[in-house]
DNA sequence: GTGAAAGCGCTAACAT
DNA sequence: ATGTTAGCGCTTTCAC
């Protein structure tokens, strides 16, 4: 059942060729304890000359740590949203590679999330978990033994490390935005109002609108660009004189753009549209979409990388870029 | 260093409990050897009620095999096709994870495959390799070790089981769309030519202009949408007359429509444009871009498969359906 | 600093 | 059908 091939080089192999004990080997091949400069020296250059690859899996047996690092997607409108996950996948593989380590997808029901955090935290080839765009629910239903190895993309707690793009503060630039170019009725298409992530930029649109003494009009969205298509159509219902729409995400702001083509509105003409999360395809609509970048891999192998490396809580934003382009 | 909470239970737990013997148990839970009935449901009742998870980990270094599936990916323009990728990673990502087993990326290099590959067969926490449009070189690079668990998207070869749309039927279908709605001269807009995968398409286009007797009229891309742009500023500068231009997948369709519209061409009244690939994005377009699905979560969900069940060699090809909208 | 020995949790001959 | 015995390849006390 084991693989072809020349059969495997083990440390055992090293060790031998380099006349020490195979703890010794270990020692100088996995870091950790001490060992002289010369059984160093004789320990890693047998090694490199056998061609010796550590074996992942016997590591973290004898560690008692997992293979494996789980993404925990709370379930969200998932066909237009998984351009981020894709992006979120790749940035968290690639941290994870280095170390042997692989990466899984899981679902979680929002409302029931304690049963597969438990199956999660009792699998022992699981690593670590990173929490995707989660709830506080979900947060305060982590079980302990998962603490240490847990991280939030999104919303954090004090004994879990959060990592997000400040998108308060890109909410606040791109309304500023709007009102600066002499935009008056903006209205915001947010996403789904349990999600916390969404809720930052409502905050910002709301205290923008405050201090410009200027009436906030929000309509619920959940991301995607049906939603941007329909939400678009009852903002212009409601407040006919709207002059432009603030898009939660770029999905939902190509929806809205896509809406407005169909009503014969021009954009930025008759209404100003902004998104955000700077995805390739923003810069191809027609008007080419104005919005704010979304480090999005970044934060995956941020989040990822606080996983393996069983980080202590601390929160981290990073910052958002206005990108200015047609539609606003 | 061992994970925190109660102790794992293990299989000696449910052995004993069950009052056989490891193996026994082993037998039983494993799927695997013989095991009477009356001991069957003791082991089974005795892991229901102590909550026993098998340890992958263990099982796989028992074993002999890995824990993690590796997506081999041959460097093209990773920007507008990774929305492509993150597809491949969830879609495989999906059927691992029953078994405890996690994905990861890798880049091959097209020129210089061989090492990375060797490092994969060598690593045995690597339990195989989906290798995503590759060449025939890389194919023919694949290391022995590595034989029976290599599966892969795109083109195969007598050993390697390929897994792929029909793209070829999926270009026939659009070009002759084109073609029965009046079109005469159109050109194509291609992926690199020493992708395998691009090649069919371009075959297909080819063999109903030839029947049609029409002139082919070849621009070469890179599945980006950027060289969609390109390439229609170079059809129309060099083809003047052409009234539909068909793009190897929707990404660079939508750089063509970008293009034409800075151009003043109307879609489809001057130039019918059709994609492929029918990624979500392609409905917001203005217009809306005609199109042919590409399955491709379902595809990768069965690279995926392959590898970890060994399965046999043999090239699967999964349907494509045309999806008509505006633009052609 | 180094080696011997005991596992990590499981599977797989090999006997019985 | 079941138990016994070895491992899989590595880390890690524990003595020396």
């Amino acid at each position: 059942m084991a693989y072809l091939g020349r059969a495997a080089v083990t440390i055992d192999h090293v060790a031998l060729a380099a006349g020490v004990s195979r703890s010794t080997a270990s020692r100088v091949l996995s870091g950790g304890g001490s060992a002289s400069t010369s059984a160093g020296i004789r320990v890693r250059s047998a090694a490199a000359k056998l061609g010796y690859v550590p074996n992942p899996l016997a590591r973290a047996l004898a560690r008692g740590v997992g293979t494996r690092v789980v993404l925990a997607v709370s379930s969200v409108s998932a066909d237009l949203h998984d351009p981020y996950l894709g992006q979120v996948m790749s940035g968290a593989a690639e941290v994870c590679e280095p170390e042997g380590v692989g990466v899984s997808l899981q679902w979680l029901p929002l409302d029931a999330a304690e049963g597969p955090l438990a199956r999660l935290a009792a699998d022992r080839s699981v690593r670590g978990v990173v929490l995707i765009n989660t709830t506080e629910n979900v947060l305060a239903a982590v079980p302990n033994a998962l603490r240490g190895r847990v991280a939030s993309i999104g919303i954090g707690s004090p004994s879990i490390p959060s990592f997000d793009v400040d998108n308060g503060g890109a909410a606040s630039a791109l309304v500023s935005h709007l009102h600066v170019t002499g935009r008056r009725q903006i209205a915001m298409i947010t996403g789904p109002d349990w999600l916390p992530c969404s809720r930052r930029p409502v905050e910002a649109y709301r205290s923008v609108m405050r201090a410009a003494g200027l009436p906030a009009r929000i309509v619920r969205g959940d991301f995607s660009a049906a939603s941007g298509q329909d939400g678009a159509l009852e903002v212009l219902n409601r407040w006919p004189d709207t002059d432009a729409i603030f898009a939660i995400c770029d999905a939902t702001a190509l929806g809205v753009l896509s809406a407005l083509r169909g009503l014969g509105v021009t954009v930025p003409g008759d209404v100003a549209v902004a998104g955000f999360d700077d995805i390739p395809f923003a810069a191809l609509s027609a008007p080419a979409l104005t919005t704010a970048t979304h480090p999005v891999r970044r934060i995956a192998a941020a989040a990822a990388a606080a996983v393996l490396d069983q980080m202590a809580a601390s929160p981290i934003e990073y910052p958002s870029r206005l990108v200015l382009r047609e539609s606003a």
